[in-house]
DNA sequence: CGGAAGACCGAAAAGGTTTTCAGGAACGTA
DNA sequence: TACGTTCCTGAAAACCTTTTCGGTCTTCCG
């Protein structure tokens, strides 16, 4: 590893790694001035094309790059946002976070990850830091789909994705429960079940809520009872889904389709299900949420569930996030729409 | 939103927004030169207590925090460093970026990340920029665990995590397979087992052939052979867990016990199990690998599974890193030792 | 041939900070 | 009083790039 100052004179030494050298160099090399060098490398049109092509061979034979920091210096941009995330193990952050990437092109902006771990003090302190290192925008990831606190008035924009701000006049972006819990009911229906029933997580959790507000809605538009008499409210687990099926089947053992509110549960509910020797779908089928792909795509049939679209989502709010570096930010609360994956556990009933 | 320019010397508007006012500012507020601000702030000694409490009131009053690109600039270090991984999805990057995070303090390091997807070009790509931002060094999270091609010559120090770079010269830490696959089998033989069987994933994977040998290793020197005649490589899904052990069963239904090269498979295993009716861990007990808490916790009975320590690598790899930034770096392939993580799915035989 | 227009190029300032070095004030000593 | 110390403070250079603006050189027209 050749680390430690290089003289940036002495150019005999063949090629050298790259990185160190500066548009002075180059310029040097080049015989022309700085100013001249700089206007070559970015496209300025009052240089002579001869000119140019001398400077950009210079700049290749050095393997020039040019300091991202010294250009931020002046053009008051540094090209880096902050993602300020809360829970990175969590699975939600990470394709919001890949969504992200994706939309700001690496050339331009580079991402900052921060993880807070739901410690506030660290959130402030994260974001001191970033706002030291002068970032262009900032996207904030919350744990879960609940409200969170403002971060307040920031002199760079702000967006907030999957966990909505508590202030209005800030931006979020957040997924529809409501719509998703709709559609998972939706294509159940429109496969002909008729004995729906929902088995959910914790019920503190607004995504729970509204997905079976979503459900409900959907059943009572077509006139369908909730069977099972009740949503089942409980935790975010397989064992949740396993204690939640078993009840649900002493209850009304007549049911044709199970939504559960995640792909965790839905697992527990297919356990229970082959336990009882009841065939997935030609008896009951089974509808997740999430598509939380090691647990749907594993199962016992493939799991048909739903899509948060969270890549997309993180997609979004790179996008908004880059408008609002130059123009305005706006406010309010936008949802993304889910999607539906099928797989083999949900099918026609004959 | 306010953004926009705010005029630095207007001072009269209030508590403004963090982050946009300059030492100038600073020092013009407490009545000294910039470079006594400066001295102050950075607790340098020639200054006197009073003067600096002046400015550091000043500071607070403006709210200043100093812009860390111009820092940088002089100091030649720019206090972040660039994370660059190939498969962000994946479940090992994220614990190492986690470890890394930890590592580095917020206060002095911040984290680029940037995830190349498996594509060669854009990993150029990402190298490019993260190289321009002046990063001080690198870590490489290779996508599996075998080598993988060096990035070269770079001026900044570079560790690889999880994937050993294939030219010796580089820093490497990587996880010991072979002593997971010892551990495992370990484990089960203390618990009185003796009809060890392996089922495993992609032979093709360096990492399932080292669990492989270490699994051999470790029945070999207890005198044990190994049950079902072979090790069953396969693939890394819960549907080859489940036909391996239908197979192995038919082969040797004496078993007692079954490593699993990954908890996916685990799951297979398990759930071929419970159809058969065998107990476990009464008759047959199950351990996994990679503690991949969504699969192991869930699993009924919970699973025991070896723990790569992916967080304590990354950790490792910032630390190694932080040492290699201005030291110099060292070279060859480090391995960290996992850890058994016991659950319900091994237990004594009475 | 004189002059104007146009094409290129370079000097210099700016961006915000750190650091060196020289100067000034206060103080003690001869 | 004159001088040497010790402490503080401030001016200025440096880091690397972009951009403005003035200057030089060529070319073309009258």
């Amino acid at each position: 590893m050749s680390r430690g100052p290089i003289e940036p004179g002495s150019s005999a030494d063949g090629p050298r790694p790259a990185g160190r050298s500066t548009l002075r160099d180059v310029a040097k090399l080049a015989g022309v001035s700085i100013a001249t060098a700089s206007k070559a490398l970015n496209n300025q049109p009052q240089v002579r094309a001869e000119t140019r092509a001398k400077v950009i061979q210079a700049a290749e034979a050095l393997s020039f790059s040019p300091n991202t920091l010294a250009q931020g210096l002046i053009t008051q941009r540094s090209g880096t946002v902050g993602l300020l995330t809360s829970d990175l193990e969590g699975r939600f952050s990470i394709p919001i976070l890949m969504g992200a990437e994706d939309a700001f092109g690496s050339d331009q902006t580079s991402v900052f990850l921060c993880d807070a771990r739901g410690d506030n003090l660290r959130e402030r302190h994260h974001l001191r830091a970033l706002l030291s290192r002068r970032v262009d925008g900032l996207i904030v990831v919350g744990a879960r789909p609940d409200a969170r606190p403002s971060l307040g008035e920031l002199p760079v924009p702000v967006i907030y994705a999957y966990s909505p701000s508590d202030n209005p006049a800030d931006l979020s972006l957040v997924t529809d429960n409501v719509g998703g819990g709709r559609l998972a009911v939706d294509h159940l229906i429109r496969h002909g079940r008729r004995r729906i029933a929902h088995i959910t997580g914790d019920p503190s959790y607004g995504a729970a809520q509204d997905r079976a507000r979503g459900a409900l809605d959907r059943l009572a538009q077509e006139g369908l009872p909730l069977a099972g008499d009740q949503v089942w409210f409980g935790a975010w687990s397989e064992a949740w889904g396993r204690g939640a099926t078993r009840m649900l089947l002493q209850r009304d053992p007549g049911i044709d389709a199970i939504f559960a509110g995640s792909d965790e549960i839905a697992r527990g509910v297919l356990d229970v299900l082959h336990q009882e020797k009841l065939a997935v779908p030609a008896q009951v089928a089974v509808i997740g949420f999430d598509n939380w792909n090691i647990l749907a795509v594993n199962a016992r049939p493939p799991l048909t569930t739903i899509d948060m679209n969270l890549e997309e989502l993180g997609r979004l709010a790179a996008q908004r996030l880059f408008a609002a570096i130059d123009g305005t930010l706006g406010s309010g609360i936008e949802t993304i729409g889910p999607r539906l994956i099928t797989r083999e556990s949900t099918a026609p009933l004959d």
